[in-house]
DNA sequence: TGCTATCCCGAAACCGCTTTCGGAATCAAC
DNA sequence: GTTGATTCCGAAAGCGGTTTCGGGATAGCA
């Protein structure tokens, strides 16, 4: 059943040429004759030839693939970030016809490891990584070794290397104005774990929006949580049933605002009302939570595009420093960032 | 700066050996002494050898590589669905050290020939493929050329391949019968395009369980809708519109659900009390829909686990036929289904 | 000691494609 | 009609592994 695979042997046979030759006229080398690369593509297409890829790219050295490391611990409820990029990034290799492999990873060990045996196997011309810690070795292993690779934001030390982010530190800061705007001056903020870099560029992004309104910051409605719904709840449980509790949330992801919203709804009271929410990422179900959550929002479809884009550049031998991207997030105006209430709610 | 990749020549002639027996003492052949193998073994990682897999897989005719094609026209809402899925297979390649590639595409030919080059290019050893249609030309495709496969769902033939399958008969069965149970009996159905087997699988569950409890079967009170928050939205506002409507409504998704839920809402009902919904696929977000969704749930994670297993047995020589796995999907009670109200909210 | 069986490893072919190099044939120019 | 430049293709050497085959060395046994 199974017919036969057929080679390049088998082409040029059949076209009484040598295999050389054929492989010149598919690649579109200048000393093929005009008549005979049309005979070629032409009994290509119809015997159904397409080049074995391990052959090929044994020969020359590129593994027409790249490789995206999926974050461990994500919440799936974030996932459709992941989805997206993924797509975003296809789109882009497709255009070469390069193919996406992806890499999950159990621990860091486990993902130093796979990173390694993805530079070293041969597999993939280059990687992209995304949410990088503040310190991150999987960076200093792709360094070290030479290898193409961008990163979906930055770490501490990010001149040397190629990198595609928003502006995390201004995304937060256009929040807490936009609450401050709103009449709020006890602002909470949910933060991430601060070994990642960007939850670090959040936080410094809320003390610098606190700072311009004139506020000052106080550690005891700041939480750190994980990306998830439970963590953004619980986080929301502390304040809002402390002494002196915030009448307005920053959080640092949606999935954490959804928790807050959570929390709020528990409490009885309404967001966008009795306390305002804003959430962070754009992800598409904000839209449907109950009231629609407001949020700064990144387009993933689009940065996928870009990060593959770049990283073919420094496949290509651009040098990495020279591909490197800041963009801006959005403030997406839904319901639940509403104007401070004259008298509090207690 | 990039440390020269190091090939099985330099390590065999850092051990005096041949490349031939150093191969064979990585690869686990008899023929080789232990005390060899243990020199091999040792070296190797010392010098940080990986076999360049190109060479490997060109020589083994094995890609030691699946891929997953990715569902075309899905929601974005319905992305943790893929995400998941990818998660379950990587898990388990992982287990061999096989990688996964993940294949998206624009059109329906743009699949097909994209299908085609996974299958001749060599660089996978198998694909997976979802949500089949009724008649499906990437299976006929794929049963052609001899390559193995396995499909996340069944189409109309499904006797010789190997599939995954949810039972979305019993599945909407199950969700009819509960609500026919909380006293429901006009429960419209939003179905998904009938060119997808699984819509026709899920309407034909709707029938029995109207059959089963002794309802007539209106089609006034059926719509077909893609599977997308939107489309929900609109199917749900035409029923909720007419003259007579109806007061449960029993999705295809949770994304429809989600829409239907905006429908409801905007017309001042309230899901789970004034009229009843149930979703289906179980996602996480359905946890913080107002008020939570209920919805027949099916693991993602386990899902893909249990199709790269199928695929792994199928390429190691296993007969597709032998490897078909129909699951249920379990019905996950939150507050959107409740007992049909005394009076009509009319 | 001699003969066979076993244990190990080297040698070499091969997987399918790319790419460099060289040269025969055609062409242009004098 | 010789020369020099072009055009176009064949030949062959890899790319980095795997795997089959064969045989030297050692061991086992008579």
């Amino acid at each position: 059943m199974s017919t036969k695979r057929i080679t390049i042997k088998d082409l040029a046979r059949h076209l009484e040429l040598t295999e050389g030759t054929v492989s010149r006229a598919m690649n579109g080398y200048a000393d093929i004759s005009a008549r005979t690369v049309e005979r070629v593509r032409h009994a290509a297409v119809e015997l159904g030839y397409k080049p074995n890829q391990n052959a090929r790219c044994l020969a020359t050295g590129e593994a027409e693939a790249v490789a995206y490391v999926i974050p461990q611990n994500h919440s799936s409820l974030a996932e459709p970030f992941v989805s997206q990029l993924l797509r975003g990034l296809d789109e882009s290799l497709s255009r070469r016809g390069w193919d996406l492999l992806v890499s999950h990873s159990r621990s860091a060990e486990d993902e130093a490891e796979k990173i390694q045996r993805l530079v070293t196997s041969g597999r993939v011309s280059g990687v992209v990584l995304t949410r990088p810690f503040k310190h991150d070795n999987r960076i200093k292993l792709l360094q070290k070794a030479g290898f193409p690779f961008v990163v979906h934001g930055r770490c501490s030390a990010c001149s040397d290397y190629s990198w595609y982010d928003i502006d995390n530190e201004l995304a937060i800061h256009t929040a807490v104005t936009h609450l401050v705007e709103l009449g709020h001056s006890r602002i909470a903020f949910v933060g991430a774990p601060l070994y990642y870099n960007f939850a670090f560029q959040r936080l410094e992004g809320y003390k610098s929006g606190l700072q311009t309104a004139g506020l000052d910051y106080d550690e005891t409605i700041v939480e750190i949580a994980e990306l998830k719904d439970e963590a953004g709840e619980s986080a929301a449980a502390n304040q809002l049933d402390a002494n002196h509790p915030p009448t307005a949330f920053v959080c640092s992801s949606d999935t954490q605002a959804i928790g807050v919203l959570a929390a709020l709804r528990t409490r009885g009271l309404t967001a966008g009302k009795d306390v305002s929410v804003i959430g962070y990422d754009g992800l598409r179900f904000g839209r449907h939570t109950n009231p629609p959550l407001t949020t700064m929002a990144q387009p993933q479809v689009q940065s996928g595009r870009e990060l593959g884009d770049m990283l073919l550049a420094i496949i290509d031998g651009d040098s990495p420093a020279q591909h490197q991207i800041l963009k801006r997030a959005e403030l997406v105006l839904r319901s639940t960032a509403g104007p401070l209430r004259d008298r509090n709610y207690h």
